[in-house]
DNA sequence: CGTTGTCAAGAGCAGTGCTCTCGAAAGTGT
DNA sequence: ACACTTTCGAGAGCACTGCTCTTGACAACG
């Protein structure tokens, strides 16, 4: 049955849906997903904790829901950074998406751990979140894809990577290690500083950040 | 006063707190530090829960001994790894430290979870790990130290970095943000394996990680 | 030998995830 | 328009958590 235009009850229901998750989001910034309280979340729309469960089977399918909403988060972000230095050349654009992710991990703390921190409940998130963990890589990967390989690389190491990322990207398979590194760097590095391993090693984080992102530039061969 | 010969009562506590340790060690490998409870711990030991808190003011306290006791595990395997490596030349005892810390963090995810995932109480340990957390730094610095600087960074980038660190691993200024970025890129790769991101992105694990291995080595001047 | 400090145990509080049941709606077919 | 089915919210309840407080027993010290 093909639904036109939706009952009372499916609106109803994305409606509440979208209140919950709504919730859960405020409640994951202020308190961290480890304290995420299903309970809480629910008092906060108004209703009682079983309720919640018609429209989150467990805990964790909630968290699964907002880490695939982290991870478009920080996609959009890196996507919108890229739109807006359109005009200009690859490394100043490449560095501008690394600064966008940069801003956005210390604007959503919370969700930067959720998503590229430890996995929370064992190991909640499997397929579901993959489509929308790579955006970020494909804008980088858009960048990258003008380069010219730098070295040549081990043919060995060329064939450790999936084939598939290489042509997700659309970049030379040569190019795939420099660039699976590039973005292991991004991420490690954002991660350290929210995390607090550059307390007392690391000053003045942004031109340490900028330092890094030039250097991966030049790793994946942007000029 | 002077304690030469440890009371019965005083033994007693040490050899209580050590079995509380040893029994949280087994519950933090078997179910992850977010799931650890103090009440399991203390079934474990045989005793009832508001025993433990004579030995740890909370779960937290509980935790951040755990924390140190990691961080101290993976320093000593990576000074292991490096003894072991002595006569050889600085790459290869570089790489040889590098697997060290791979071969440690697949051998105990939990304790890596720990002190290189999210923070998970919120944000709980904060001075006391300081000085642990350096060991495995201190190590790669003293293979770095024998290297000379590869290119002259920007005064800019060696200024953002907190000069201790140049002091604490022996090591020219000028190496320091190198020498940040190749610990950053040591300990990124390890957590980017261990918590999935390079699923369906890595195929050959060993080959690809001894690669960035070697990329981090010359980079940081290592012949 | 008595005093003092330490310790384990138990009860209890407020909170959690999750399950089950029940009554009231809303939607559907005749 | 009426009966039937599905959906939903509420409530009670289970087993668990971290943590506090009180009570009674034991060891150490003067």
């Amino acid at each position: 049955m093909l639904v036109l235009v939706p009952t009372a009850r499916e609106r109803a229901r994305v409606q509440t849906t979208e209140a919950i998750l709504a919730a859960a989001r405020i409640q994951l910034a202020e308190v961290g997903a480890a304290a995420l309280s299903l309970r809480a979340v629910a008092r906060e729309v108004g209703m009682v904790s079983s309720a919640v469960y018609r429209y989150f089977p467990s805990r964790d399918e909630l968290l699964t829901a907002l880490i695939i909403e982290a991870y478009d988060a920080v996609g959009e972000a890196a996507e919108a950074a890229h739109d807006e230095a359109a005009g200009r050349g690859p490394r100043e654009r490449w560095v501008t998406v690394w600064r966008a992710v940069r801003a956005w991990a210390r604007a959503h703390p919370a969700q930067y751990s959720l998503i590229y921190g430890s996995p929370v409940p064992g190991y909640a998130a499997p397929q579901d979140t993959l489509p929308a963990a790579g955006r970020v890589g494909l804008v980088l990967g858009g960048i990258a894809v003008e380069a010219h390989v730098a070295g040549s690389p081990d043919d060995a190491v060329v064939a450790a990577m999936a084939p598939d990322v290489a042509a997700a990207l659309g970049i030379d398979p040569r190019l795939a290690p420099a660039a699976v590194t590039a973005w292991t760097m991004l991420f490690g590095t954002v991660g350290f500083e929210l995390f607090g391993q550059y307390e007392n090693v690391v000053l003045d984080r942004e031109t340490y950040f900028d330092h890094v992102a030039g250097t991966a530039a030049s790793s994946v061969g942007i000029p």
